[in-house]
DNA sequence: TCATTATGCCGCT
DNA sequence: TAGCGGCAT
């Protein structure tokens, strides 16, 4: 009964993120690219381009995200490089957003998901899985409807010669013998209550939906299947890529123990640091030596009871209902030689940033009734380091190109030190931002001048 | 020549 | 609320 559900159980929570996503985009325009090395780079000039998605065939060459194009040839000299198309003098991702709302459309149809990015998205499965396991006849879930599921944890190898025969084992030999001991572990799918017959069912939705998103849309994808959004996502890595993973709470304590906080989200920068140099401790497990007060004495009280519950397995954010971005956003770095020094300069690149931006919005507008009211202008200063050194905001009342950039230009203006007759704008920019947020329903096309009536 | 780019969400004050 | 900073893809 769900009273007696265990703590930390209560959901069946999963993560679909797409496999090297703008190379599956690109391979689905251009085909000759399919099953080659390859990357998506964006410009070319300055070092072939950077790299910002890489293929599994790449990979296996040493190939990153963040090398230039030029130096990954190197590594790769077959390397094949599709370009992120440029419009407005700049990287344009038009290809790879309509992509992911294709994909997010697929999922939509088996459950509630929160967008997480451009190529991930999280779904609560609970109530699903409880309808589905009431319509299940089988009294034991067979393993031909989970033929791309691992589960962490299994097989068990108790000895050394176990893991010794299992690396005798071809990959999904492993795979299979490792689900086979899962399944037989279940009770029988009348227990309804079972917080792995749960996870099972949910994988058996995750397999389906993953199927459906390939055939409508071509694009492969590995997912996560757990209890809440942490493990979610740290199970879809675990096996990438077209594969799924489910996550059981009682296989945390054993991959926690060797696990780098830093692979946790949200764990991978400073606080993740911090963690491991204020507690002396590298794996994420070790956490659980350590009492709600002290870990929230140094990391506060919100922090600190985030860290009791995750280094146990346990976490509660809930998987928001949320299919849209909440803000649109473009920018472009000036590095360099190209900083912005001039005001026409200035003006020119609002121009240009404003331009895609109206047109993004009023498509945003037409699919989605939906209009945003606040524009926010950010800037970087030549020799700041940080991403944004300043950023004003102000309303945003017409979707029209030339009035957001004279408004953005106005906001800004002050930072201009040069003198008011001079041409010059000093210190030079080096990073341009406009972004629209503060949705709200847009007006219907009936007549809406009146006044004080309609 | 120095150049990791273009995004997007959330918490803190 | 505005603006900043952190963390992420
Ligand atoms: N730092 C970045 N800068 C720009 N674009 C990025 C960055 N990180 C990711 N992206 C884009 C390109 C990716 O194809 C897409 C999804 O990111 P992500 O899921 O992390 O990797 P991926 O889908 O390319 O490979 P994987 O198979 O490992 O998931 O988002
Ligand atoms: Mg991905
Ligand atoms: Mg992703």
């Amino acid at each position: 009964m769900e009273q007696s559900m265990d703590y930390g159980k209560e959901r069946v929570v999963a993560l679909v993120d797409m496999d090297c996503f703008y190379v599956q985009v690109e391979q689905r325009i251009n085909p000759e690219l399919k099953n080659k090395p390859c990357v998506v780079a964006q410009y070319k000039t300055w070092k072939g381009g950077g790299i910002i998605a890489v293929s599994y065939e790449a990979r296996a060459h040493g190939v990153t995200r963040n090398m230039w194009a030029d130096d990954a040839k190197k590594l790769c000299p077959d390397l094949q490089v599709a370009r992120v198309r440029e419009s407005h003098g700049k990287a344009d991702l038009t290809h790879y957003r309509d992509a992911s709302v294709e994909v997010i459309e697929v999922m939509s149809r088996f459950a509630v998901i929160e967008r997480a990015s451009i190529d991930e998205a999280y779904m609560d499965l609970s109530a699903s899985v409880k309808q589905r396991l009431r319509s299940i006849e089988d009294v034991q879930i067979e393993p031909h409807l989970l033929t791309s599921t691992f589960v962490q944890g299994y097989p068990q190898a108790t000895t050394s010669q176990d893991k010794t025969e299992d690396a005798m084992l071809d990959n999904d030999a492993v795979r299979l013998k490792g689900l086979g001991q899962w399944l037989a572990s279940l009770p029988p799918t009348t227990q309804m209550d079972s917080a792995d017959l749960q996870l099972a069912v949910g994988a058996i939705i995750v397999e389906e939906m993953r199927a459906a998103v390939e055939q409508c849309t071509g694009f492969q994808c590995s997912a996560g299947i757990s209890h809440n959004k942490v493990l979610a996502k740290l199970a879809c890595g675990l096996n990438k890529p077209n594969r799924q993973t489910v996550l059981p709470l009682s296989s945390v304590t054993q991959l926690f123990s060797s696990l780098p906080i830093s692979k946790i989200r949200n764990l991978g920068g400073k606080l993740g640091a911090s963690i491991t140099e204020t507690m002396e401790v590298e794996n994420i497990g070790e956490l659980a030596k350590f009492t709600q007060g002290q870990l929230a004495q140094h990391f506060g009280v919100k922090t600190g009871q985030w860290l009791y519950d995750l280094c146990r397995g346990i976490e509660f954010e809930p998987v928001k209902p949320r299919q849209l971005p909440k803000s649109i956003g473009c920018s472009k770095n000036f590095p360099g030689k190209t900083s912005l020094a001039t005001k026409d300069q200035v003006q020119h690149w609002l121009e240009q940033l404003a331009l895609e931006l109206e047109e993004r919005l009023i498509k945003d507008r037409d699919m989605n009734g939906r209009v945003a009211k606040l524009l926010t202008v950010g800037v970087r200063l030549a020799g700041e380091t940080k991403p944004s050194s300043y950023s004003r905001c102000c309303a945003l009342a017409r979707y029209e190109a030339s009035k957001i950039s004279t408004d953005s230009y106005a906001i800004i203006k002050s930072l201009n030190c040069a003198g008011n007759h001079q041409q010059a704008w000093s210190p030079p920019l080096t990073l341009l931002h406009l972004s629209a947020s503060k949705f709200s329903d847009a007006p219907t096309a009936s007549y809406g001048g009146g006044f004080l009536s309609e």
